[in-house]
DNA sequence: GATTAACTGCAACTCAGTTGCATTAATTAA
DNA sequence: TTAATTAATGCAACTGAGTTGCAGTTAATC
């Protein structure tokens, strides 16, 4: 667990994150808080978050990271093991609640998994 | 179907495929044919040969780009559905032939599935 | 209020992947 | 076998996400 200090930074940056139900790529936070501050200062205060468990990052379809806040993460208890969806049509991402079945491997050490669905979400399906 | 020449540099690209069981991150391709051809020639290649069904291609846990040869894919069926594991400590993927079920999300409809599994290989295991 | 260490901005960088364009070479028709 | 066609290639320059070093700033502690 770091010291994460009160900034105006990191103020901005969990404001974000409280208003959204879905993911968002680092590309659209540094895009959307430009003004409030350098793209390097979002990239370190994510890293932060993540290393005290207040959000949780992936990749999505494209490579590109995305960040999601955790629901009942710490810095020692990191649960990110559950399934992403990602919209092939407007691109947004969704954390899944469902879990699913990590195949096991013969003389392999599972350590973690990753599960992304790619389709289309309610409204690209209903136009 | 496009057309696919066999020019030096294909039977080049084809002949690595050949040789090996595991997935190949392009990086590894473009340095290990480096002296063959240009690094734009592999991309171009790579692409040609996944939509003739040659070749499958993936995200690894770093978000590089990694291609297997395909066991029973065509230009019109390509199925590239099975999970894939990624060594943490070598950095080696294996495609895995295990079937996994993926969950189905209300509203929402699912067009594909990315499982990465990662951990620890065989020969990892046991050092 | 002074001190200190965390934090930030900036500029420059890295590196995977892409693009435009001129040149080369595999295929097809003659 | 040669000529014409067009896929394929090389090269250089570019794009864009993410990183790094460092000097300057600011939140927290005493």
């Amino acid at each position: 667990m770091g010291v994460v200090r009160k900034t105006k930074s990191v103020e901005a940056l969990l404001s974000v994150f409280e208003q959204s139900q879905n993911a968002i790529s680092v590309v659209d936070l540094v895009e959307r808080l430009k003004e409030d501050m350098n793209k390097t200062t979002v990239y370190r205060i994510l890293d932060r978050f993540e290393k005290d468990g207040i959000v949780h990052s992936f990749l999505g379809k494209d490579g590109l990271k995305w960040y999601a806040k955790c629901r009942s993460c710490s810095s020692k208890n990191h649960i990110d093991a559950h399934p992403h969806f990602q919209c092939k049509k407007c691109g947004k991402v969704e954390c899944l609640q469902t879990d699913f079945s990590i195949p096991s491997i013969s003389n392999h050490k599972i350590e973690s998994a990753q599960l992304l669905l790619i389709g289309q979400c309610e409204e690209c399906c209903s136009n």
